[in-house]
DNA sequence: CTTCAATATATCAAACTGATATATCTAGTG
DNA sequence: CACTAGATATATCAGTTTGATATATTGAAG
């Protein structure tokens, strides 16, 4: 047996905020919570088909923009509950694999260029992200006030219905806000980490105290 | 298509240190490098046959303790070159899956005791890592100048051969130094970001300053 | 002398990834 | 107007990874 059916709760929960279509949670996922979360298509829909079987979620056909086809999930009842287990049950601490991390790692034994073009290599990829959260947390920090999430996400959360009074997302808001900080925090500690390194691999070694604090 | 045979060379890169079998790859990982990397055995066994089908390791018998049967996997010239050019290829960026911070990040529109309490929670799975990861840490510093690596990992790295000279591992220890520091960094990123995350959500949100910084 | 933990290899179902196939509609370009 | 690129949308598949378990031997502790 193997594993502990992580996708079907995460896209239980995601249909526990709005109705959605299997297109709309990969954006969302993609879009909103790609920092600490990701879905791929390919289990996405057979997630979804168990969801269905197993009475945890409906399926119906919706419009889609034209005359696409488009199949919007909703959670029931039975699914509200089981998400609700999920939730209060003990969590897996998080797995990582970092490819960079291992390469440098290895890299031991070999030119001390190869261990400092990996820290670089490393570096570059981190401030690309942070780059971005950066960006996204100025639009999120004023959406906490204002409810006015960036349009990706925030499309998929309004109320579809024509002349509704708009729904007050602020919470929502915050919660994206949080995430983030924590992928930012996270990114920061990394590149602190960078410098640490590369410091301590220093021709010359005047770093043991440093290595020792 | 799927992947990159990451397990592939993650083995060939640990086998590039030492010949090896299954089971101490498998000790080695999860003793000295977990908090960047994971193997899992049913990944493991397949691979080696593999890197030895496609000639980049090689299989041996070798006594293990007692009378138990132990192949020995050791790297070949092919195996180097194939590890050198994944070396320089590019690398992918980690992807993460927190369990804990979705849980925390769905339940948004949920009594706030929920919240807290999934903080709470994921708080002190950082704390008891942290701990075991400080005292490490404090082995590392030492091994640093010492090349006594702690003998869960040492052990496998050393010499076999009876009265051979002890093989100097202080590089080794560096890098298990740094790269444990690395995970040290990033469990106190998460604490302080549950810290963060607990203060914006207290009742009164006087924190809206501290928010938005 | 028995039971427990460590050593050691191996396999399997289930979960997950990354790529790709297919098709429709929208907007922009020449 | 025709063409094309990109967004919308569902779906599948091979390859990768996980977590659990089966099996067997040995060493140490009680």
């Amino acid at each position: 047996m193997a594993a502990r059916k992580k996708t079907y709760f995460a896209v239980l929960g995601l249909l526990s905020w709005k109705p959605m279509s299997g297109y709309d949670i990969k954006k969302f996922v993609e879009m909103g919570i790609s920092h600490f979360w990701n879905e791929s298509y390919g289990q996405l829909f057979p997630t979804l088909s168990r969801l269905v079987d197993e009475g945890l979620a409906t399926k119906e056909q919706a419009q889609g923009s034209g005359r696409r086809k488009r199949f919007l999930y909703t959670i029931t009842d039975q699914g509200r509950e089981a998400l609700e287990e999920w939730l209060r049950a003990p969590s897996e601490p998080v797995r990582t694999r970092s490819e960079l991390t291992l390469k440098f790692f290895l890299s031991c034994r070999r030119p001390p260029a190869e261990a400092a073009r990996l820290l670089e290599e490393h570096r570059s990829q981190l401030e690309e992200r942070l780059e971005e959260y950066t960006e996204s947390e100025r639009t999120l920090a004023r959406a906490v006030e204002t409810g006015a999430l960036p349009d990706e996400v925030g499309h998929l959360l309004q109320a579809d219905s024509e002349e509704e009074s708009a729904l007050d997302l602020r919470p929502e808001a915050l919660m994206f806000y949080l995430t983030l900080r924590q992928g930012i925090l996270v990114l920061q500690a990394r590149l602190a980490w960078c410098d640490e390194a590369a410091a301590a691999l220093k021709p010359n070694p005047s770093n043991l105290g440093a290595v020792t604090q």
